[in-house]
DNA sequence: AATGAATGAGTTTTCATTCAT
DNA sequence: GATGAATGAAAACTCATTCAT
């Protein structure tokens, strides 16, 4: 069958696991083709260079993290319900989710180069912001929360416990001996995030 | 006569940089070289390969890394003091030390592979692990931590708050529309770092 | 319907100028058959490949210079005048279809390779040597023009100066440093090539 | 034996080849490779790219002819047989040195792209303008020389006569069905262009 | 030790042409 | 007739590594 959008999915699906696995520069545009099904000539028909492929991998990784965070829909929860369920979530999504972690940091090394190249991000993270921000301000009325959190660093704090746990697990177990890949280790680690976060908002 | 010494230490620095800033399959053997102000020759008499020159890199990083932890000396403070200075030493370190984060990141990319073949990083390691543990058991016997915590995730806590502030600095500021990097922002961050860790081990 | 001519005749237009920019090897279907109006697969209905459509780019170019020679009715003119006539007529022909000398010089580059493919030219080029022949005869027995001249040598000549001009005006201008394609320049070399031609033929 | 110089050399002279066979977009860089005996990887080593490799190979040959045209000291001889010479030289030299003319066709088909980029061009070039502006100064001094002739115009047409016979040899053979690269034709040619620029420029 | 030259294998990209609808 | 999708073969270009001096 022919499906110009088929075709085009299956490149970006192989694409994403290639660059993941390898950053850019490692990714062999020839194994992306080839485990798509389709062939190289496509790839360069529907996206023009592996760079511009790369480009598309990284927006659709971004958008879907975002639509998901989205989905959540955090201000119908309590502020603190709120912020736990969104500590929950990160974990379990960079685990779901095992290209994003590599993705983004393949592109941060590259200082973002590409990134900065692409358009239609900004708002998206911009209402992320905001819904923090109302979180937050609830929070600190009802009395709960500390006042004055900056919703950009807490949003930080909370991406670091769990991203770099996934991000850093293979140097960490290598050196401390210990495999932290574990489903015990991971059960741990992620009611460690939520206790740091909760404890570090938490009015006392 | 040293030129040996200063040719090899000259490329290693080099190749630091080259690594760091474009991953082991990104950065070029040629590159590496010139910047060395050697050559290409003495790059494979000294090192052997690309890849055994990336080796010597991330070992001479990482040690670099844990000598100076381990000079902190943090036995000799009180707990929460001791927790405090090595959060601190930890956000100092990766801004002083551009290239560590990088070569990090690549490395965990790769899953460690390269790590994994390097003797001598055990126990340089798990030495950290006993400080951390005899800090906390102090702390716990006089009353002011709480009880139970687990050195290394503590260790992967600390790490990960000032880490990712760095690792992810470039895509953050981008999609965020913030420049996380200014000075301003990195006082901040590591105010915020300190503060986070030590409500997360307080006793309360 | 017409349908078919006119996308022949589209498609023809815009393989004209494609190869009158690129030559043969440098132009690409893919712009032939977007310039056109029409598609590629029009193209390859039509003309069979991109060689077939070059070779008819080609016929069509020279039947119609051809034609507008024999057009120019030479023999009803007195010998010197459908001399000048001729010349004058060869400058204006490359001046106005600026394809003619882009086409004829990549089909030389090639020694002529397609053009020895196609039937029905030789015929038409005869018939105007015939003419020139009778004007020389005409000119020899009235004392005007020297005797002796070749007709095709004297059409080689006279072609030369115009050809030469329009060919090669992009490097002369270049390496001398002066627009020889300037109207004014352009009325000095036409001026110039009726004269040198006029006074090889005359008879002193 | 290694010798850079030998390298680029050899590769120079392959790419000349090669070029005036098939023009910029027709040549293949495996081929120049093949043929110079070296390979593809010095090709790159020197030269960057196809593109520069040509600009190479344009300039090399520029340089040759005006060499040869600054030897024949022309201002040494009396005015007219000056110019018999140059013009004798002019044939002579496309005769010997085929690839010039190619060369030459193609940049112009490009509308001389590649010449616009090259420096240290202008000068010779002038030089050689300057050389046939005494030899008509001083042949209009002598009255042997009609007044008022320029320069360029006059070198333009001593080329066109001996550049147009061989430029478009092939198709002229062709579409007349006479063999006019044959030593009889040539030496036709050759006599037919003395006359017709001396014709031109006597004073009678 | 030091250095520029050399190379084979691989990598990205391009192209004319054909197929499915 | 008309059109976008698909493809294999070939093209330009790159790279880590080795050789000759």
């Amino acid at each position: 069958m022919r499906s110009a959008e088929r075709t085009q999915r299956a490149l970006l699906a192989a694409a994403e696991t290639e660059f993941a696995e390898k950053g850019l520069a490692g990714a062999r545009v020839d194994l992306i083709a080839g485990r798509s099904g389709t062939n190289k000539r496509m790839l360069y028909y529907y996206f023009g260079s592996k760079e511009k492929l790369y480009l598309a991998v990284l927006e659709q990784a971004y958008t879907a993290m975002r639509k998901a965070e989205r989905e959540l829909n955090l201000t119908r929860l309590d502020p603190l319900e709120a912020i736990k369920t969104l500590v929950e979530f990160k974990f379990n999504y960079f685990l779901k989710n095992s290209t994003i972690i590599p993705l983004l940091a393949g592109e941060n090394m590259l200082g973002a180069k590409y990134l900065k190249r692409s358009q239609r991000l900004g708002e998206m993270h911009l209402s992320l912001i905001k819904v923090l921000h109302e979180i937050l301000s609830v929070g600190e009325k009802n009395g709960v929360l500390k006042p004055g959190i900056d919703p950009l660093h807490l949003y930080m704090s909370i991406s670091a416990l769990s991203y770099f746990y996934f991000s850093n697990s293979s140097t960490l177990s290598t050196v401390f001996g210990r495999d932290l890949a574990s489903p015990a280790e991971r059960k741990l680690r992620q009611a460690h995030a939520v206790e740091v976060i909760l404890d570090s908002v938490r009015l006392r």
